[in-house]
DNA sequence: ATATCGATTGACT
DNA sequence: GTCAATCGATATA
């Protein structure tokens, strides 16, 4: 398995769509793998009002105006953690959200992370709860601030190429924020379940 | 200094 | 459909 090319990530743009598909791999302290596949992303340029990079760079939100590749966290609502790429050039404030993911191993890990009971487990119900979304998919990984700035080419957290990128993929406006709402920047598989809204 | 709101989620009417 | 959770960033004074 490859690591993720670098220079898929020079645009901002082309790195969410790029992401689809690939494959995210978290490794917990006590040695357990947790992989998941990208299935929905969201572009964030530093000209576009909705981004936290449009008014310059910021303690908080300086990994994004570092390398492409890199892990930008970002703690919103008072409670909940957000998981970013880094993308484009040095000094250039971008990064691609990743709003859902297909869980592929450590299941019972991830549930346990996102304090769902698991009962008669792995209803088909469960398994799309866990990962349809920004903020269950950081809970569910063990993403928060202790990550911000890794390098996503090392473990713990690493991204890896797509195995296979064929699916198709829809373009539209993105989610939960009030500017630049008309801008075409979220993506997701087509036929995936594991996306976090139609 | 104080007020508002957020790249969200889950519980509830 | 509505709304609380809960705190840091941002807006307003």
């Amino acid at each position: 398995m490859k690591l993720l090319d670098r220079r898929a990530l020079q645009d901002v743009t082309n790195a969410a769509r790029h992401l689809l598909g690939c494959e995210i791999h978290r490794t917990l302290a006590d040695g357990t793998v947790l992989r998941a596949k990208i299935v929905e992303t969201e572009a964030y340029h530093q000209k576009d009002p909705a981004s936290h990079t449009y008014n310059g760079k910021s303690a908080r939100n300086q990994a994004m105006f570092g390398p492409a590749g890199h892990a930008y966290v970002y703690f919103t609502y008072g409670l909940h953690w957000c998981f970013n790429v880094t993308a484009e050039a040095k000094g250039n404030g971008a990064g691609v959200l990743i709003r859902a993911a297909e869980p592929l191993t450590g299941i019972t890990s991830m549930q346990q992370n996102r304090s769902l009971r698991a009962p008669s487990a792995q209803s088909s119900k469960m398994l799309y709860s866990l990962c349809n979304g920004p903020a269950k998919l950081a809970q569910a990984l063990q993403i928060d601030d202790s990550l911000y700035g890794h390098n996503l080419g090392k473990p713990p957290l690493q991204i890896f190429e797509a195995d296979n990128r064929d699916f198709e993929i829809v373009q539209t406006t993105r989610v939960g924020i009030n500017k630049a709402v008309n801008e075409l920047a979220r993506f997701y598989v087509k036929s995936s379940p594991f996306i976090s809204k139609p």
